[in-house]
DNA sequence: TTACAAATCGAAACCATTACGATATGATTA
DNA sequence: TAATCATATCGTAATGGTTTCGATTTGTAA
């Protein structure tokens, strides 16, 4: 998704456009990885003085929430991407710089019937360790 | 994982045998799921008067680290489980009482080869969703 | 350009978890 | 069994990430 797709999504679902929305999403649309609240903060503190936590975890939840960014969970933080909005799939995540690869296998395929009897309501499959780059670095 | 193996386990790290200690390990043992800080502190104020934070986090943390509590994340929150000892596998886990189904199967084997250059430090698959006795109730 | 709902600010509150000085206790040794 | 001492625990404060709130500002529809 680029930032004028989600903008139009955004603006779809009645959010009103802000300079701040803007830029929150061509963070995320330049970062090309997970990246965190607090560094989200950090990149909005500089072009954005005095930017209130507010701003930047409600931006972040209605995001999620709109499917503008997908998000997971590592370490005790929220880690957020633009979302890929192409068919179901998993990431290998790099710890060095949040840079995903799409891992299109995904194990549910699999397993299902294993699980007569169970309520199935989602799965979690990822991957950690360093991207080639950030490994030759 | 049984309670004197793992007191054993304790014993042959260094640590030493307290009330508390074991209290946790047989709410562990009977849990037969994952569980949270919270819920085994609330099971430990009540038998355990005035029992605090430092106590049950310290607990979790060192049996965590030499392997008796196996654990996960959901919801910015720690669960911990009795470690299986057994092979490598995976978890169904019930999101109403904490209840896990093994899941034999490790996508990582049909994955490897498409990471090449990558190095790869770990992986996280787990399903959610209600067991079959939940579901019934 | 007005009007008003929605967005933002600044700061406090919240929740899970960690840390710390003082005290108590398990286990080793005499 | 008693003394010793490192380790465990207590009570409480601090931390880190996130959410919430009243007051103010700002998009946007009329």
């Amino acid at each position: 998704m680029n930032v004028s797709e989600a903008i139009e999504l955004l603006n779809d679902k009645g959010f009103k456009t802000t300079s701040r929305r803007k830029d929150i999403l061509t963070y995320f649309f330049d970062a090309d990885g997970y990246r965190t609240a607090k560094e989200l903060m950090q990149h909005m503190e500089a072009i954005h003085e005095g930017i209130s936590f507010d701003t930047v975890y409600r931006n972040l939840n209605i995001y999620h929430e709109i499917g503008i960014l997908e998000s997971t969970e590592l370490n005790g933080e929220k880690l957020f991407r633009m979302n890929c909005t192409n068919e179901h799939h998993h990431h290998f995540i790099c710890k060095e710089c949040g840079k995903t690869k799409e891992i299109a296998l995904c194990p549910m395929d699999d397993i299902k019937g294993t699980l007569k009897n169970y309520y199935i309501e989602g799965h979690k499959f990822e991957i950690y360790g360093l991207c080639p780059g950030c490994l030759s670095a």
